[in-house]
DNA sequence: AAGACAAGCAACCGCAGGTCC
DNA sequence: CGGACCTGCGGTTGCTTGTCT
């Protein structure tokens, strides 16, 4: 089987993503889905092939992913679910609301492992948080465990909106009974101190809204959240995909963030929880 | 202050499997 | 039925940033 040429296309553009090209992405997508993601760099006007922007939409621009560092709670599970499922990033994410396999990959094999190894060789060594944050002070190796459970999530409010729908999820029915258990235990989040359940904390979503739904379904946004946001898409994205406008940084905003907080205020909008809209 | 080194992470690569025609 | 295409996944790379000397 001949694979098609993909990145070598001559002209394509490769790296590091421009705020430029996230917002064309996220403007694009936001409007019209992401059917095809081979298109979708050519309707959108990016240089980019379809993986590249595939790659950063769902592991950076995706408006449930959760940044920041990873709390010890959400360390261990990894560690547990890499116990049972070794090196299947994609299932261990789709246990852990908001984190990507990417991300996972990376924490294990800068942090985790390396701690793994460590607490092998001193087994009364506790786990240590990673401390991703560079501005945490440094922990050292014989300090007790002393940090926040929450500690890490920096903006709850664009987390875990809906179950991951990793489709290569096909964790066998034998572990699946334990992970329902696990997930029981590890699917709320904490706000300020609060513990909230995350399918509480969120309306209700179409089980569609990640799907790969087609172009002609007009958008990969849950039905309900869109009957009014044309004044919240305009206030957040002043410009629209066909008529590309150099965005104003100027002031120092940060195209990420607004797009995460246009999908915060939708949130909210659509009945998000009151605890969230404190942020 | 500057260079060397290490760590972290975003992005790319290539393969596999599913779907479509 | 088989080839082409599309997407998802895991492994890997290489750039950026921080720390050390």
């Amino acid at each position: 089987m001949v694979r098609a040429p993909c990145c070598e296309k001559m002209g394509l553009k490769k790296g590091p993503w421009t705020p430029q090209e996230d917002q064309i992405l996220i403007s694009y997508i936001q409007k019209y889905g992401h059917g095809n993601w081979r298109a979708l760099p050519k309707q959108a006007g990016l240089l980019r092939c379809g993986k590249s922007c595939r790659l950063r939409w769902t592991n950076y621009l995706r408006p449930d992913i959760k940044r920041g560092n990873f709390s010890i709670e959400e360390e261990e599970t990894i560690i547990k679910l890499h116990e049972m499922l070794g090196n299947r990033w994609s299932a261990i994410a789709a246990r852990l609301p908001g984190r990507t396999d990417n991300e996972i990959k990376n924490v294990w094999h800068t942090h985790l492992k390396k701690r793994l190894k460590q607490n092998q060789a001193n087994p009364e060594t506790k786990l240590q948080p990673t401390n991703c944050d560079s501005n945490a002070p440094v922990q050292s190796e014989s300090s007790s465990l002393n940090v926040p459970s929450q500690q890490g999530f920096e903006s709850p409010a664009y987390t875990t909106m809906s179950p991951q729908t990793s489709s290569s999820d096909d964790i066998s029915s034998a572990t699946d009974a334990s992970m329902a258990t696990m997930d029981q235990n590890n699917m709320t989040n904490n706000v300020k101190g609060e513990h909230i359940d995350i399918w509480e904390t969120f309306p209700e979503i179409d089980e569609g809204f990640w799907s790969e739904s087609p172009l002609a379904e007009n958008t990969s946004m849950p039905s309900s959240l869109l009957a009014n946001n044309d004044e919240l898409l305009q206030a957040q994205f002043p410009f629209n995909s066909t008529e590309l406008v150099e965005p104003d940084y100027s002031d120092g905003s940060n195209i990420i963030d607004d797009g995460m907080d246009f999908w915060y205020n939708l949130f909210i909008g659509a009945g998000g929880s009151p605890e969230l809209s404190e942020f």
